[in-house]
DNA sequence: TTGAAAGCGCTAACAG
DNA sequence: CTGTTAGCGCTTTCAA
């Protein structure tokens, strides 16, 4: 007896088509996969008749005759899932659906219970997936490294640890683009700039204070005026306090992202203070909140969702046998917006 | 000749555990299934097999035999996918994901591209999933609803045309939040409220304007003062302008999302008025800007992530044919911060 | 309770 | 260029 599938329908087959067209299973297939040693003609008459019968693959069949999956694995640290919606993440997700949406991968996306990691490593590794994309949220979190040599693999963000020169990732150019808006503050006329750096042991946090940093140095400013937050909008109010707490008096400040910068505003505000004329400020992300923020946020664009793009690209190129650097880097671009 | 998968490597096959415990693959295959008529001691062998030769069964193959794909499509029409990180998008898809990864179902995230919808049918049609959650960002399009006698579907938000009644969807108590609010903008003292409602061809654009308006009519309050934007920062800046153009004074504002009260703070500061001094403003979503804002936005809540988790729960429900209502509502909640 | 056997729908040598 | 022939790894009757 032959089981239905679960509403009780029959779906055409690639046997269907081959009898309907009057060819072999086997040239419907080559039909159906585009092979170019099929006659236009016969080719034709199978697409009329897969046309006819509404035909469609059965991607499991297909798959478990050719040890192919064609399904992408999106893997998400359950930590990184639960941020409370991180507008950073959701462009990246989004970035990689539509690039793979013009391919004929699609995309699996799992969350990493942290408590169970081996359910994720036996999942990719069982043979469900041709590769795998993983995102954590600024982490540089490289901890599936080491499955990179059974799968292929390309991470969001370079790893935290520099010694990790196995994995593929894909970046963007933090240190430059905090460089170049550290430089445009300047250029405005600001002398005293601080900044609200970013967690030291975030690969982003460090490259955006050593970018803080360089041209600061080239300048021949103070670069002493350093506070640390967690990119939260609340550590950056906080680092705001601080910086203010200290007594020295500034006219410049770079956040370190546009959430600890809507945090810092918030405080430079209640402080009576205005934005640029008494503080200029400089923030990272160019997200949701730059846009809305009064006055709009001065800021460095970074294309997160063409970042998820670039990695789905990389890891088709890297599924399907081409060359791929290990590295790439995604550049940024200054906005300017009212707080400079 | 037997073809390797991609990383050369061969997998441990249900055969090979069979081998090793000593018994056949019915037998091992009741076990991965957690058949009831195996033997204690039978279980007990053929796990040890399994954990040693550390063995994952092979969905493609599993899905072929059994005519399931335990798998579930999240359907994001493309329109919605580009607009720019839309944090309630987001979070719905992370509700998703995170109650399926407690499940044995397998997220398959795709992107409805809409110049060629067919594509999107095909692939839901063709075999390739049990069930699909379709969410398009607020707008109420149950356009796939037609499928839904072929393949249980899960719509997110009711549909716009009520007529619609085979469809199975999730919403937000829309009218009853958006009246809540106006109650509390009512207690508070105000008595002049108007509104920014979102787009009336979009349910919620409707439901919160119509709670608005019964809070308004329960107090024998006018409610003549609206305007009409379409759920972004800009359109609410606009009808913020508007409505301080009509000249009738007024003391309070309910926007029918935070991203137009966003608009409508940047135009009340402009205008030299304080919040909620002058005016008072409630907002609808409770997303990222309503945190972050100076003053922090009084807003209703809406559960999106748990929204996202009770899709997947009743598709799930669905596809194994459990008893389901057509309709689930998820309930609102006031937050209040410091605009009114 | 367990095993044997027959596919699920498709791809991929190999022949022709 | 096309057809034949084996499976891919698993589930599922049916018999034992």
């Amino acid at each position: 007896m032959v089981t239905d599938n679960p509403r009780g329908e029959r779906m055409p087959t690639l046997e269907m088509v081959a009898a309907r067209a009057g060819v072999s299973r086997a040239t419907v297939s080559r039909v159906v996969n585009d092979s170019p040693k099929v006659t236009p003609e016969v080719v034709q008459i199978v697409n009329d008749a897969i046309a006819a019968l509404n035909y469609v693959p059965n991607r499991a069949a297909r798959s478990l005759a050719s040890r192919r999956t064609q399904v992408i694995a999106l893997v998400v640290p359950e930590s990184t899932a639960r941020l409370f919606a991180d507008p950073f993440l959701a462009s990246i997700v989004q970035g990689v659906a539509l690039r793979l949406s013009e391919t004929d991968y699609t995309l699996n996306m799992l969350i990493a219970s942290e408590s169970r990691p081996e359910k994720t490593r036996r999942y990719l590794m069982g043979g469900n997936v041709d590769g795998a994309i993983v995102v954590s949220h600024h982490r540089g979190d490289h901890s599936y490294a080491h499955l990179g040599q059974a799968l292929p693999i390309v991470f969001g963000g370079r790893p935290l640890n520099d010694l990790d020169d196995e994995s593929y990732f894909v970046d963007v150019e933090n240190e430059l683009g905090a460089q170049r808006i550290t430089d445009y503050l300047i250029a405005s006329g600001r002398k005293r700039i601080a900044t609200i750096a970013g967690p030291q042991d975030m690969p982003p946090g460090v490259d955006r204070l050593a970018g803080w940093r360089s041209a600061m140095r080239a300048n021949a400013l103070d670069d002493s005026l350093i506070e640390i937050g967690d990119f939260s909008p609340a550590s950056g109010a906080e680092a705001m306090r601080r910086l203010l707490d200290r007594g020295e008096p500034f006219d410049g400040l770079f956040a370190a992202n546009d959430q600890m910068a809507a945090g810092a505003y918030s405080v430079i505000h209640e402080a009576g203070l205005t934005i640029p004329g008494d503080i200029a400020v400089g923030g990272f992300d160019d997200d949701y909140y730059a846009a809305t923020s009064t006055p709009g946020l001065t800021t460095v664009h970074q294309p997160s969702s063409r970042l998820g793009g670039t990695m789905a690209e990389v890891l088709v190129k890297l599924i399907e046998g081409e060359e791929v650097e290990r590295v790439t880097m995604m550049p940024t671009e200054l906005v300017v917006r009212n707080s400079i």
